[in-house]
RNA sequence: CGGGUAGUAGUUCAGCCCGGUUAGAAUGCCUGCUUUGGGAGCAGGAGGUCGUGAGUUCGAAUCUCGCCUACCCGACCA
């Protein structure tokens, strides 16, 4: 046996398991600029089916996609008060447009010949680019609704990087609406926070608590964040996506008005939502074991792989008599399968390496099951495997993706569960939140209570759940903290 | 951006403290033979401006300083 390098178990160093799982299944790496990520074929495969399902449900919502351009004149970012005071740290400045040889022999500098008159600002986040030519879209009520998204890249100039959790340059959607009252666009910002949500659970299968933002936490400029927030397997709040009313701020700031059919002027009530390639960190950090990564069929790239087991050529050949049928009745139900007849690397070379890559279900066929009509099949999640008739074994397969599929969400579901308890005392609270987890705490609602109980112990508050959630709601009481009435219990936590 | 650790072959690392031929190992990679039911074996081969720029020195992977990058702890954030 081989010398070959296993993952950093996550009960000994959650953090370093996760980095080199990033790298090692392949999905990406570092690049040559700080915090900036390469992402990687089969990684971006995952992110390309995260579009495409989310991009159905978005037109499923009326909405249309655009683009919109990569550089922000300065001036557009001052324009919201809020907004460039949330995002005025971690903005990457263009000032020049022109290089030029070096005079001194040393390669190309910057040609200070070349300095813009205004500076140019690398999208950290597109409202104010859109807002500024919503404006010249937006004249009557009949304009309205305008709802378009955008898959673009974005850049935050972040002190502190890790791969898809927090990358200086992102990829991400974002979408930004515009509406003739106030309540349509609180509604629409609501329901995309259900398409977020549903997609987290349905493709992802990642439970997640749909809430809203506490003050503290809100977006740069917006009225009311809604969240979907996710706990991962060490305990920590993900946030998975989020969604913006935000009032008529933009509009204000960029002179969008409309008139009504009462021939008045109103400002336009404004909505924006993104997820971005963190969800790949969520993925990872939701389902994956020790062995490596572990994908949800519904976002693998390969779903079903085959390993046939040969000797010789001959051998592959009658193997793959059996073989090829099956893989073609699994492609001719959409499932993607991938048949690997790859003569350079041993069976258990190739095993370890498809649960690495997270491979949902895996068929083994050798000599053996030739000669008895049967067929090895093993399953990601749960990394059992049982030797079956080859009778049927397409249904078989078709349904043991659901399966896992529904197992994933499930396993996920019930470590939530377990991990999510209610606590009344603030001494409790702070003892508590060491060990990870959602707290589900009373807390007064104030802004200097909450900063303070997240400068005590570092949790903050992930989001107050929605009505609608009947699990996390409760009874009014006092907060933990200053013994002021609550109208009931706040989701705490550490988090990414 | 502050504090700490590190950067040598594709990867993981040894060598550095105490400067001195041609910089090593394992693994990976290539070729051939052999093997294939949980990371096979043998033989041969390719692969490194020692992160980068200065400096000290007759001589630097090794000593000094700057810069870049990654990781950990803070502050900041999706």
């Amino acid at each position: 046996m081989a010398n070959f390098q296993k993952l950093t178990p996550r009960s000994e160093d959650y953090s370093k398991w996760y980095n080199e799982l990033v790298v090692k299944a392949d999905l990406a790496e570092q690049s040559a600029v700080r915090g900036c990520m390469v992402i990687k074929p089969y990684g971006y495969a995952i992110w390309e089916t995260i579009q495409a399902e989310l991009d159905k449900r978005f037109k499923e919502k009326g909405v249309k996609n655009a683009y919109f351009p990569l550089l922000i004149p300065k001036s557009f970012l001052s324009r919201e008060a809020e907004h460039v005071e949330g995002f005025a740290k971690e903005c990457a400045v263009v000032t020049h447009h022109r290089l030029m040889n070096d005079p001194e022999g040393k390669g190309v500098v910057v040609d200070p010949q070349a300095r813009l008159e205004e500076e140019l600002i690398i999208r950290p986040t597109s409202e104010t680019i859109i807002w500024n030519t919503y404006k010249n879209w937006i004249n009557s009520y009949r304009d309205l609704p305008i709802l378009c998204n955008q898959w673009c890249n974005v850049m935050r100039w972040e002190m502190r990087t890790r791969l898809f959790l927090r990358t200086a340059e992102f990829l991400w959607q974002e979408g930004h609406t515009a509406h003739a009252t106030k309540e349509e666009a609180e509604d629409y910002a609501r329901q995309m926070l259900d398409v977020y949500a549903d997609f987290a659970e349905k493709v992802m299968a990642i439970p997640v608590v749909k809430g809203v933002k506490s003050p503290n936490e809100r977006f740069a400029g917006a009225l009311n964040t809604y969240c979907i927030e996710a706990m991962m397997q060490d305990g920590k709040a993900l946030q998975a996506g989020t969604s913006h009313f935000l009032g008529q701020n933009f509009a204000k700031s960029f002179d969008v008005q409309f008139l009504t059919n009462e021939n008045k002027f109103e400002y336009v009530w404004a909505t924006s939502w993104g997820v971005s390639t963190r969800l790949m960190g969520a993925l990872i950090m939701t389902h994956s074991d020790d062995n490596g990564l572990v994908l949800p069929p519904h976002l693998a790239p390969i779903q079903v792989v085959i390993v046939p087991i040969f000797r010789k050529a001959e051998q592959l050949g009658e193997l793959l008599e059996k073989i090829n049928p099956i893989a073609d009745q699994l492609k001719a139900l959409g499932i993607r399968v991938k048949v690997d007849t790859d003569d350079k690397y041993t069976p258990g070379y190739k095993f370890a390496d498809y649960e690495l890559k997270g491979v949902p279900v895996r068929l083994a066929m050798g000599g053996r099951d030739l000669e008895n009509g049967t067929i090895e099949i093993a399953r990601r999640d749960t990394q059992t495997k049982e030797t079956v008739s080859i009778d049927g074994i397409v249904n078989t397969v078709q349904a043991l993706l659901e399966e896992i599929q529904t197992n994933l969400l499930q396993k996920a579901l019930s470590f939530r569960v377990e991990n999510t308890r209610s606590v009344d005392s603030y001494e409790e609270f702070k003892e508590e939140v060491k060990k990870g987890g959602f707290i589900l705490a009373h807390w007064d609602g104030t802004p200097e209570t909450e900063q303070r109980i997240k400068e005590e112990t570092k949790a903050t508050i992930r989001c107050i759940p929605l009505p609608e959630l009947k699990e996390f709601q409760s009874e009014p009481g006092v907060c933990m903290v200053t013994g002021k009435p609550s109208a009931g219990r706040v989701v705490f936590a550490l988090s990414y």
